[in-house]
DNA sequence: CTGAAAGCGCTAACAC
DNA sequence: GTGTTAGCGCTTTCAG
């Protein structure tokens, strides 16, 4: 019947090592009120006489006491915490949106629960229950190959979520992204119209990537909707890696008839392919136009600047958690939007010229 | 005295709309059994009878129950979660460093809060307050930087820390990372043995980067004995974009004394500075060499490859997570690690040449 | 093997 | 204005 030996420990040692959880009822304790006093002069401070809560507040100070946001989301049931899911941080694609989205939930109050998949549905599956056990209030995934049933699960907890980089159009999945299938066709489409007629595609691998299939059917299609024939020797699926790129490319161009204008569906495979032309004497419109996605910085630091397709990272993240946001605070359903790409003509690209081999 | 109108609520639709978060109650209601067994049947089901468990589990299948992780870190005291700030994600070498600290802390049962502190100690204090009131087991910073009672607060709420990217030899502050004193004189020990006599750098702004601060004294330290002049005009503090580490060399170049060898204390600031060198027509390393630090990947795609500094991010970053959780779980003191670097000798350093203006 | 009850730290009625 | 009390979802004694 006697206090626990957690509540005895505790009492045993008054104000000793500065190592145990300071709770509210130490600091309540201490300035001689009760716990409710102490939680209205940390919510609602009007509602304490002013007195009062100025000794509380020093108290506060004093013991540097944290309040118990766990115990708090137990009441509330509300985390202020949104769940984020990322293929992977390393392609800085995913770092800036990434980015935008912690500023953005920052901002509304929000920490980010970050979560990397690798590119693996089950990897994610089981960081994604990881993430709704800690009672997300929300959850922001990337792309749409996910584990069957993963949404069937948010769904049931009755946690919003939304898409970024892949936009849901046939599925009743929201989404906050650009169109991945029109923003790559808009640049194969801009090598055909330069004259190009042998083309080469480097991209993601699409199983794992549907972003990357989007990518590559646009691709294809343009092909066959211009009358070109599709050679499986210029379609290389690589990981995120500018060598992949550049062994990707080196095959093409060890092909018997290789590429004139190449399109690589991420910048990082851009550059190593752009940067293994050069090393192998090919000029660069001249001998071979490439074409990459993403704008990232460093595609206007290469040699020549790097031509690609402008994608609204920064702005897509800060919508999706602004988005999400209000989806959490108004209880209202996730809005989807759509936000446009830019192809961005550098210096990479020209009409296919006077290639010798 | 009847029950509240939440139970209310919740007794009044039986399995109405998926939408309402399921607990241990509902699925102990279901199953037939208290809601202690159904707790059994999760964490220990040897200790249920095998058919009751099935029973048990079948309905937890079925409702896609998602056990309240909340709840249980009120009782265990413990959140398994890290969390973790650092100054941007742009840099793509503390993205480099956050993965490896996600994959570790994923590996060992932990999910990541991530903080984006912007370089601003203010800004990094209230995200550490969220992540205390979030109660991580854990928390692992960036640098020396802090709010002067941020670490005091941690202290007080016996919250394990640790700092990355850093250093801390004087302060009893522990901390996982190679030293960037060290490895900086190693960069320009390397320009000076090379003959080079006016040196010039770049880095980051040292008033909110200790790692920055570091790196500069090792360069004026090194001028200074080997008996070279400092020239102001040769050192330039600027942000992390490669369009800083342009205009840095652009100014640089400018003087009435240019450098023939500049130090790059970040592979942003010197893919930046390189680029500005070529677009000048300016051969190097013939004309001007230039040392960068991190060895991002994209630093063996430019022309020339770039000679740097190689620091190890990914391990950094896999034993801070490996050592906090180890911390965490045998409560015992962080330990220290100090890492080491390797200068990477490429294409963009060579003894001063026959530079003509 | 299973159930009843207490309690983690806090807030929200409801008293005083 | 301030204190008392119940309870958020779960685990954990302690009985049975």
């Amino acid at each position: 019947m006697a206090s626990s030996p957690r509540t005895n420990r505790r009492s045993a040692k008054p104000p000793t090592a500065g190592t145990d959880k300071v709770t509210i009822r130490d600091v309540a304790l201490r300035a001689g009120v009760s716990t409710a006093t102490v939680s209205r002069a940390l919510n609602r401070p009007d509602k304490v006489r002013a007195a009062t809560r100025e000794r509380i507040l020093k108290v506060v100070e004093e013991t540097h006491f944290v309040y118990d946001g766990i115990a708090v989301s137990m009441i509330s049931r509300r985390s202020r915490t949104i769940g984020l899911i990322i293929p992977t941080i390393m392609n800085s694609i995913y770092a800036a949106s990434t980015q935008s989205i912690q500023r953005a939930a920052q901002a509304g109050g929000y920490t980010v629960l970050l979560g990397v998949s690798e590119f693996s549905p089950k990897q994610e599956a089981v960081l994604a229950q990881r993430l709704l056990e800690r009672r997300v209030d929300g959850l922001i995934l990337t792309g749409g190959n996910h584990d069957p049933s993963l949404i069937k699960k948010i769904r049931a907890n009755g946690v919003p979520f939304l898409i970024t980089w892949k936009l849901m159009r046939d599925q009743d999945w929201p989404s906050v992204s650009f169109d991945n299938y029109k923003a790559a066709r808009a640049a194969v489409d801009f090598l055909v119209s330069l004259g190009h007629r042998r083309l080469g595609l480097v991209c993601g691998r699409t199983d794992v990537n549907d972003r990357a299939l989007d990518r590559r059917r646009a691709f294809e299609d343009c092909l066959q909707r211009h009358g070109l024939s599709t050679n499986p020797a210029l379609i290389h699926e690589r990981d995120f890696e500018m060598e992949e790129g550049a062994s990707a490319m080196a095959a093409m161009l060890d092909t018997p008839e290789p590429p004139t204008a190449v399109f690589c569906a991420n910048d990082i495979q851009a550059i190593g392919a752009l940067s293994l032309c050069r090393e192998r004497g090919l000029e660069v419109p001249g001998d071979i136009s490439i074409v990459g996605f993403d704008d990232l910085p460093a595609t206007s630091y290469t040699r020549p600047k790097l031509t690609t397709v402008r994608v609204p990272a920064h702005d897509m993240g800060r919508r999706a958690a602004e988005i999400m946001i209000a989806s959490i605070e108004r209880r209202t359903p996730v809005q989807s939007v759509e936000l446009q790409t830019e192809l961005i003509v550098r210096e990479t690209t020209a009409p296919p010229g006077r290639r010798v081999f």
